[in-house]
DNA sequence: ATCGATAACATTGTATACAAACATTACAAA
DNA sequence: TTTGTAATGTTTGTATACAATGTTATCGAT
């Protein structure tokens, strides 16, 4: 594993794991100094943060944790429910019996994050939870644009976070029903049950209410 | 426009168009020089056309324009079926008298190009239809994940187009099919059409047959 | 005190130099 | 003729230097 890919591990790990919060600046001099490296890796790494957009480059400004904008977060959201329903359809198709083992191994896992309360390491498992759906159903190109989306989920959850914890439970038994239509192979109930899953996630989001600062910065998006 | 993006632009458009094709060493001196700017900015265009999947570039080795597998241009074509079914949806929903004159427009210009036989004209005006449709849908997202399925699709076809040319009228046709039932919000069909669309494009290449070379090549993927 | 201009500073953009890896060639041995 | 090895040359990987741009601070005017 290359230099490079080494960085953008540690920091694809601390987005997702919501250590690295949107708007933070990321500076090149001090990344550099941090993973010991010139300016020029660090660059490359944070332009292909950029490329997934989960960093947003200004010209002549430097590297930001990218702010999803409330329409960007329902684009995503959009975005995932057609991917993964089709995901969804390859799935119940292609499942094994080791599949499934492998998904209520992850689903204990999950369980177990939220016993202990640990809402960012929930939130990183229910994304490899994700993942492993599509990894499952065999199509690279579907699979890594589902990787973007959901690293970009993650930060959006930072940004929209519901203020009612109470909600969030709920995600564990969805994945368990998910889990329950692929053994059945039932491909039409295990499509809904994702959709409506992800259609849950997007309403413990608030989109729409209260700008998280004054008017301006809403209104022409300073970064903080 | 910076100076990446014109270079980007260049370069994907030569993509697009068929001048680069696949396997084509993309050597940065070479490249610095044609376009006049250092290896550094060289680097980072063919790192963004290596993130968007039509360049491959080996470590050590330098970069190379793609040269899809077959598998991967199965996947591609599956993931197009997904992305753009949902991408119909949303376009019978939004769509205005102004797009569909718009797409009419666009199908003009593909059965002026057809009948001038010129055919990598056509491959690109095919694309910008499948973009436009992905523009009208609204979604970012998907709209940004079309052009790299669309872009791919272009290699694809260099590399495995069938011998037998008269398959490929047809795809005109489908188009105005696709105008037809957007103009009558007809979602059912619209989404069943793009479906059979892009069936009758994968089935228009050939994924199964005749390596290019001896088995040697074929199993150990020498590039040419 | 606020606003505007200017200067000092800090950060990114690009080019270039050097190091490391790879490819090629030439040559010797089997 | 083929295979193994060494030397050469080419290409990429990384660091650094300089230029361009953006930011901040200072100072004077209103």
């Amino acid at each position: 594993m290359s230099q490079d890919d080494q960085i953008y591990s540690q920091m694809f790990s601390a987005l997702l794991e919501q250590r690295l919060t949107p708007g933070t600046k990321l500076s090149e001099d001090v990344l550099g100094e941090i993973f010991g490296v010139s300016r020029t890796v660090v660059r490359k790494v944070l332009q292909r943060l950029a490329h997934e957009k989960v960093v947003c480059i200004l010209p002549n400004r430097g590297a930001f944790v990218a702010e999803p904008t409330p329409e960007e977060a329902r684009d995503v959201l959009e975005a995932r429910r057609v991917v993964e329903a089709g995901i969804m359809r390859n799935v119940v198709k292609h499942c094994s019996q080791t599949d499934i083992r492998r998904l209520e191994a992850m689903l204990k896992e999950e369980e177990a994050s939220i016993e202990k309360g640990e809402h960012s390491t929930w939130v990183s498992l229910s994304g490899d939870f994700h993942m492993a759906l599509a990894a499952i159903s065999g199509n690279k190109s579907l699979e890594d644009f589902l990787r973007e989306l959901v690293s970009r989920t993650s930060l959006i959850h930072v940004q929209y976070q519901s203020k009612k914890i109470g909600t969030q439970n709920c995600s564990c038994e969805e994945h368990a029903d998910i889990i329950d239509a692929i053994r059945d192979a039932d491909e039409g109930r295990a499509v809904s049950l994702m959709l409506s899953h992800l259609d849950a996630i997007e309403e413990t989001l608030n989109l729409d209410g209260d700008k998280p600062e004054s008017d301006l910065y809403a209104i022409f998006g300073g970064s903080k």
